[in-house]
DNA sequence: TATGAATGAGCCTTCATTCAT
DNA sequence: CATGAATGAAGGCTCATTCAT
């Protein structure tokens, strides 16, 4: 209702104006620019400001309004992008397996789980723990989603026992994520890799 | 969104005024007071505003500076204070003890730490995973330390197999949590209890 | 609170490309398209932003400022128009008339402007009532001036008792002002026209 | 949820900190500083923006939190008092009048009203055409409401004769609204309430 | 001419911290 | 010791206006 209040020069009409810097880029491309900005600085600080995001991506603040609505939407924006990104690197990755070949891939996903989270870094917190946090993540892309999955397939393949798949999705899931922590704190990652895979099998493979 | 309760009457807008009146209280005391205060609120309600507690502890906002320079001031006694509790109920309990007592006693431990995170309510995560998150806890207070003594206890009597003690504490450290989340989020406490136990003994304990 | 519907998809967020092409135009032709779109526009929703008028008018923002250079330029430019249109359709109605005659026009003239005032929709207060409407009015354009013709015309004519024209031309315009603001607001026209008619009746014919 | 972030300095968890200027008053005077400020500033420039209040009165921004939630509840404290000023200068002056008193009465008030609209300066649109315009006023309060009584106190006497009251008294009230507008403006005084009173003896009383 | 991305001043609101009483 | 009014840095969001293409 209230008009903004841009001062005229009295009687000219003529606007006050003052200097400017630079411009310009394709929507999609700054969209995408900012996105990648955020990604790395909250990568790096865990972030939270919508002006450290627009700083390091050397543009004016409002430009950021242009894309987002809000930092809320940014943060969705972003997490899409990384379980986005992690699930197309599980892609059809169990087709086709024996007991055997299972537990090896299970424990490969399992360290590659754990140095994605590493790499996440910040965003890891910001993402997952944040002010998104209990936003629901579309049930097929959360970790836990894939990891109940994968243990649903070894305890089909007979590769592990059975057991109360949700639960221990959501242990596994926790066990994977300590790791990460860890390493990303400094830990030794061949350490921590090593005792979480022993971990793992005794508690899931068949005696056999 | 949430509209202050502090000060306008609904309708009127006029302020109102609730008299107080300056009580004197032991330096200790008031100090005291605070923190319970604060544990109470914090826990209940993961508040965050420092006048949340002095409101509750009916008490003027300045006063609170009286006893900590900093909201994080108080985070960090809270915390100590949390972890000093904790001690306290974990002091002596693993003295005498042969492999039989000494697995049923952890397991014990294990349910009896789930429940403590459990009952910290917000408190776990303004204290562990907030602003003072990075501070560093007193070793000898801090969970992984505590986990890490019963472990090597148990190696000592034989109960489980030699690991590596640091690691495997941070792992069962993230295991517990994990299970105190999931069940502080609603999750059915018996079944969480249960497949954390189970893996608990696959884990460490000797296949004797 | 109005949330800008400009440029996401709800649920994805993703920015929307709606595709527009440039599109030559007589200046002359542009500068009319953006008036009556403003007109338009103004007249509904009493609309405000400029990106409101643009987008109606299906042209880019900038285009806006090659043909005003403010948004109050603008409404100074329609209010010119509202003005010119009101007193065109005013021309000559006033030649040759006696006294009953007068009167019946007069009375005509009366309800007209209200049902014009009416017609102005949010143009109204836009342009009487807002930025502009410090800035002064071009003397034979005003409602007053004419009002006064009007006036002047009854005098002359006998039609009236002589009175002081310009305070009774700002009387008047009041009065007709008011009725039509409560019409606008969903008063009854009838009975709101009926009493202003009476009032003018008494207030300025002569006992005769 | 997302804490303020106050820097510390590091390790010490010493806030940094500046300088400052001055203080107190008792909340009650404040509010009643703040009110009286706000009533000049907005009767002087109908000013608009919190920080020209709290400038005014020399008081930092967030003072003014602390004793209205928002702009809005300020203005209409601000009009409540305005209305109530009004209304207890109105009191008990048509009792126990016949024909003749009544109508010097009443142009009385007209006069006054008049002078009173004329004092409110920039509040008038403030506070009766702004942001606030659509709330509701206390119905006995109104002007309007002020206005129809008494008209209908006049019928009832038989001084002036029966008309549409509620109707009327929209027409008296901008009939009077406009001599005020005018009057604000530079006119000259006399010549519009002479003018605005002969209007009211013409429309309204009995020919008697 | 036309476009629309970019800019940044302007205003709002919150709350940790200070300090006059 | 205690109080609570006052402060002002922070950070969010909007939109008139500019300017690179």
């Amino acid at each position: 209702m209230r008009r903004r209040s841009v001062r005229y020069d009295g009687d000219t009409m003529t606007p006050k104006r003052v200097a400017r810097r630079r411009r310009r880029l394709d929507p999609r491309a700054r969209r995408e620019q900012l996105l990648a900005t955020a990604m790395r600085v909250v990568n790096r600080r865990g972030a939270c400001r919508i002006e450290d995001v627009t700083a390091a991506a050397r543009v004016a603040k409002g430009t950021f309004y242009l894309y987002f609505p809000s930092w809320e939407h940014l943060l969705v924006a972003l997490r899409e992008r990384v379980l986005e990104q992690y699930a197309r690197e599980t892609e059809n990755k169990f087709s086709g397996m024996d007991q055997t070949s299972w537990r090896a891939t299970c424990e490969a996903e399992c360290v590659r789980f754990v140095d994605f989270v590493v790499g996440l870094g910040g965003l890891h917190t910001a993402l997952f723990h944040g002010a998104i946090a209990d936003r629901p993540i579309a049930e097929e892309r959360s970790a836990r989603h894939l990891i109940a999955r994968l243990l649903r397939h070894g305890v089909e393949l007979g590769a592990i026992e059975a057991l109360d798949i949700e639960t221990s999705a959501g242990l596994l899931f926790a066990i994977l994520h300590s790791t990460a922590d860890e390493i990303a704190q400094g830990g030794n990652r061949e350490r921590l890799v090593g005792v979480m895979c022993q971990l793992v099998r005794r508690w899931l493979y068949q005696p056999s």
